[in-house]
Parts: C-alpha cells; structure tokens; sequence
DNA sequence: TATGAATGAGTGTTCATTCAT
DNA sequence: AATGAATGAACACTCATTCAT
C-alpha cells in the first residue's frame, strides 16, 4: 500500500503523558476510579491501551496524576491567598470570591471535587494529599485571615474555622449542585451570582454589632 | 465433628432485607457502587452472597433500596420543614437547624451524600430520585419560606434560592469534612457547632438594613 | 384466618411422584437436561423444589426416572411388535404401522426423542438404557422379522437390519420435524400420513423382482 | 523456573476465529449448549477464556457462529442439487446420494445435527436459520424434483413432500444412530451402505406400476 | 410429609496488566 | 516508543442441594 495522505504529526513524547492524564481527568471525573475504564481513558487519549503503560505503572499511579496535576494550578491560588492580606477583610473576601470564581468557571473543578469526595474512602492517601498539600492551606490561611480580622476588630467573635468553612460552604455546594443534579434537569446556580450574594450576605452577618 | 451448636440456617424472612440493606448502606458509602463487593456486603449481613438474590434482583437494585431508604426517614423531615411556618424567619431557621442537626448526627447522612456525589454520574436516575424526591422539596420549601420572610420585611432583597443554598451549604460541606478529611488526619468539625455559629451569623446578615 | 374455602385434595402420596416425572418430562422435553430448572419442574408439579428431593435424589435420578418411565409404555408395544408374526410381511407392517402411529399422536414421543438424541453425549448411561431396553429391541424384532420375510420370499435379498431402519427413519424424522422446525413456522408433517405413503412405497420397493 | 521455550502469547489474529469456531463446534456438538463450558472451549482452542471474547460477544454469539459456519458448506450442496437436473429420477437420486454420503462422511454432520435437535426449543431463531437457510432448500429442492418426475411419468402419485422425507430420513437417522448408539456399543450403521441399499429400494418402490 | 429460605460451588463475563511484534 | 492480542484473576449472578421449621 502507498502512503496514505495522512499526514503523520508524530507527538513528541514529552506532550504524551499530559495528553493522558487530561483524558484520564474527564473519564475519572465523569466515572470514578473503579468504573472507570483504561479503554475509554486510552481512546480518548488517542493512544493504544498498552501506551498507558509506557507512562503509568498502573491504573491507581494515573489516578494520582490526576489529582496530584488537579491539584498543581489549585495551589497557586491558595498561595495567592494565604499571601498576607493587610487591608480590610471585606477587600479580601471580595479578591478572594473573584480568584474563587475565576478558577471555578474555568477549570473542571466540579468533576474533581466529585471524585475527592466519592473516592476518598478507597484512597486514603488521595484525600491525604488533598488535604495536605491544598484544602488545608486553603482554610487555614482563610481562618488566620479572619482571626487577624477579628483581632482588628473588624470580624465579630466566634470560631475562625468555622468561619472559614461557611465562607467555602455554599460555593462549593452550587459547583457540586451542578454537577450532580443539573444532569437530571434540576435548575443549575449562577456560580458567580452565589459568590457574589453570598459575600455580601456573609459581610454583613460577621460585622460587629456595632459597626454596621 | 462435634455440634457446634450453631446453626448453619438461619430463616429470618422478615427482618432479612431490612439487614441486608444496611450491610449494603455501609459497604456502598465507604467503597462506593462499583468498587463495592457483594461478598462484603453479605458477609457483613451475615447472609451468604447468594441470599442476597432471595431479596434484590441485582446489584443496581440492592443499591437502589439503600438510596431510598436513606431517603426516607429524611423525606419526614423535609415535609415538616415545609410545613407553612408562620412565625418570625428566626424561628424557623433555628427549628430548622435543630432539626438537621438531629439528623446528621443520628443518621449516617455522610455516607450516604458522599455515595449520591460519587455515583451520581454513573446512576442518573439516583441523582434523580434523590434530586426530586428529596432535595428539590427541601431546597424549594426554604425558597418559599425566605420568600415569605422577605414579603415580611424580615430578610433583604437578594435571589432567595441563592439565599437557601447558603443556608445548607456550611452545613453539607462540614458533613461531608467529616467523611473525606477527617479519617486522614483531619481536625473535625462539630457539626452543631457549625450549624449554631452559621445561623446567627445568616441570620445577621440576612437582616434588612434598619432592623438590625 | 379462617378457613378459606379452597377444597384441599390432600393427594395421596402415592401419587406424586408420578407428577413428579410427568412435569419433568415436559420440563426436559423442552428444554434439555442441562437448561431444564428444578424450579419449573416443581412449579409445573405444583409442589416445592424441596419436595422434588423426598422423592429423588438428586437432577440426574430425577431425569432418569422420566426416561424410564418414557420407555415403559413403549415396551409393550415393542413386545407386541416382536411376536413372531407369522403371516406375510405386508400384514405385519400395517400393524405396526398403524401401533406406531397410534403411539405417535398419543405419547411426548417427539419430545423425549429430542431429548435423548440431545443428552446422549452427557448421558451415556442414558443412551445405553434407551438402546439396550428399547430401540435395540424393536430395530432387532424388526429385522429378525425381515429376514425371516426374506426366507419366506417375501422381501428381496438385501440387509435386513438396514431395511429395518428405512421403515423407521422417514417416521421419526417426520416426527422430530414436527418438534424442531414446526414451532419456527415450518409447515408440519401429518405424521399418520407419512407412515400410511411410507409403508405403501416400501412394500413396493421391498418385494422381489418376479413378484409384483 | 528455566525458559520452557513455550512463549506464553501467540498472536494469531487471522487464524484464531476459526480455530475457536472448530474448537466450540466440538464441545457444542457433545455437550450441547447449555452443558458446553467455555472454559472447556478455551482449552480445547488452546487460548485463555478471555481470549473467546476477544472474538465473540458472548456464549450464544458462538454458538451462533458455529451453526452458521456448519451451514455454509452444506448450502452449497443444497444449491447444488437444487440445479434443475433433466434426466431421469433415478440418476439424480444416485447423485444426490453420493453427494450426501460425501457430505455425512467428510464433515462432523452427526454432531451438529444432535446439537440443532436438542437445541431448537432453546434456540428458536437457530432452528429458524437452519430451516430457512438450509433444510427448507433441500426439502423444497427435493419435492419439486419429485413433482417433476412425477409430471414425466417416473414417479408414481403420492405426496411429493413426504417421498422428500422418506429418502432423507434413513440417512438422517443412521447418522443420529451413529452419534447416540454407537457410543454405547451398538452396531454403527455404514452409511454409505444405507445410502445405497435405501436409493435402490426407494427407486423400486417409488416407480409407477407398469413401468417395472 | 412438606416447605422455602439459605447455601456455596460453579459459570459467564469483564478488565487491568503483560508481552510478542 | 508503540501496539493490541492475549492473559488470568476477580466479580456478578445462577441454581442444585440442604436443612430449620
């Protein structure tokens, strides 16, 4: 047979085990790991099963990638955040929802977050690193922020941490509301309009009495 | 071979599925549905695997009668959520998280939103079931309650849907803290805790501007 | 609760058994040894799959005790067929023709046929009950019959053992068409009609040359 | 462990359908197709059981292919006496005969036979193939050489249809006897011998009073 | 005697993993 | 580096058989 026109764009390795761990993303996201098949993570890879292989030692070492690249651009933004903000805590939740919100519309973060939870218990370690190397950072640098601001006044009393996780709370829940339940026909939240009430809202409910 | 004394039948028509469902209740919430084996299961319903069959047709429908009945008893407290509540929004909102309070620390409701999260994607009806049958009403009936509350002048303008979405959302997500992060290591929340804290900073925060 | 007013036949005991085999023999005829269920049989039996085993000890014996009893009845009329016969051979074939056709139309014939032929390879045992107490019987009693035809004159020269099979075989195939084509729509064979034209057409291509 | 010089993979992807087809085809034909084990067949193939699926979605499919596979050489029989044939009834029966017993003896017709047979209640779309694809033919094919040699006075009246069944049937069943008997120590049947004495009785028997 | 809930060995099927090419 | 045919262990499910009632 003679060459066929195709023309032949050989990948450079280097770009073959990204192009893999993206499409073992989605077919996590969407399935699980157990579910999930390597057929599926393979052809929407555009690789031979056998490929998979060449790059992952097994189906649990490509689940890691994943999350451990799920994780990597995440961190920037926790980093970004625990940056010692000085000014007013109402400026810092305000950046703070506008990161949050960019991040959420414009990575996956949905089918991710749905994955942590559900695999968590066959992957102990997953939810260690998950833990460790972002969402710990995450809270414990929003609950320093807030301690700071109860200590400038500026927060009334109550446990910082608890704080944090009603400030995380609600957002999280829309993306995994729409993830979950919008499939089936349930009426999806406006991200970005939830993060904006909800900051409003939670603004004023944290103010001292006096300083509204 | 000596008489063991136990018996190697056991007839227990009756009380049968309702153990088998629970076997199953704590299998699926910790592996989730396909990494879930019928052989644990059974072994932990003390039954063996193919007794299992005597009761549910397969596995999609054993995992179907554990999702409906972890739907029931709450679908009680979804019902008397909604019940018209006339008095002040304050009133409802405490009764309310009284209420969901009791829940989650008396139901294994962790578990079980973290299985509805993980498979949702693979068992849509699930997702469906739980979405209309169960999370829909509760989501709709704060709607409407905080609809009427702003009517009254007791909460501000603002997307009412949104503002119930708030109301659960701490609450959801310290739940399932509890599930993913704790058993790594994780310092817990306490769930009435949070639910205490949360009310009375929404319900400052949901004041209107003069009343507070 | 009160008695209800189902008339309880309480069956003899005696007699069960014979239930027993008759819906088995159906369940067998349909379906085959291997795919056949003790849940039809005893279904089709009207008692529980527990009783079939007060009665037999396990599928095998069960599957055996209908062969057998598919043989009794035939035996007779294979003895019958076996009395010498002494008139001429044109009379015997009538007779037996017509014992046939008559077993035929009344007896499972085709089903139990189906059946042996099917099992016979995971039977052997089976086989051999069936041609050591039945067929060998009535192929030999035929063509003792034949030979005996032969000396008298009657029937040309030839293998009488041979000739024995051609009257049998256009019958049972018709027969066994009948079971395994008809029910696909093919157009059935009139059974009595085939042995009346068979044995008309034999009579003729069995005699002697001079003596037409 | 020494290298056994035995590689454990042996990639055949052209040959392999075939070889398993043929391997199936035995076990099928001596087990039927309820008692058949795939793992017998992976064996008798020389391949893993998984390796069948490779080739066939499930247990039925290959038995299906079996059956089909059984059919196509035969077809071509059909077809070939189906070809309208001009000369006298007789040379045509000698034809047909010679070509059957080349048939019955060159391909394993026995076993396939049994397994259709015990298997048409099972399998009705099987039956239904066998019957359209094959035996209808040679039935159809036979009757209407019959009605024509009728037309030209060789064959004397009678339903056409039914001398179909009588030449076929004597063949038929001494391959069956072959198959079911033998085994267990009856006579076989030569064939051919059948095949020979049956044409020249049937010829003698089927000629028109007169022509002697 | 009779039941039918319960068992457990066995079967078809799937799929992560390996390896000859 | 890459393929994909082949493997084999594991799992869902079935069903003949047992036994407490």
């Amino acid at each position: 047979m003679l060459d066929s026109g195709e023309p032949k764009f050989r990948r450079r390795k280097a770009e073959r085990p990204g192009e893999i761990v993206q499409a073992a993303m989605q077919v996590f996201a969407e399935k699980g790991f157990a579910a999930a098949r390597l057929d599926d993570i393979a052809r929407r890879a555009g690789v031979s099963k056998g490929a998979l292989y060449l790059y992952f030692e097994t189906k649990e070492d490509l689940f890691r990638a994943v999350v451990d690249q799920a994780i990597a651009p995440n961190l920037v933004a926790a980093r970004a955040m625990m940056a010692a903000h000085p000014g007013p805590f109402a400026d810092l939740l305000h950046a703070l929802a506008g990161r949050i919100g960019l991040l959420v519309t414009t990575l996956p973060v949905g089918g991710v977050v749905k994955m942590v939870i559900g695999e968590a218990g066959n992957f102990p370690e997953l939810a260690r690193v998950w833990h460790d190397d972002l969402v710990a950072h995450m809270v414990e640098g929003l609950t320093e922020a807030i301690q700071k601001a109860q200590a400038r006044g500026e927060v009334k009393a109550g446990d910082p941490r608890i704080y944090a996780i009603q400030v995380i709370g609600p957002i999280l829940i829309s993306v995994i509301w729409d993830q979950v339940f919008v499939p089936v026909g349930a009426r999806p939240f406006d991200v970005p309009a939830v993060i904006h009430q909800h900051v409003g809202t939670l603004l004023a409910g944290l103010a001292p009495e006096g300083r509204r």
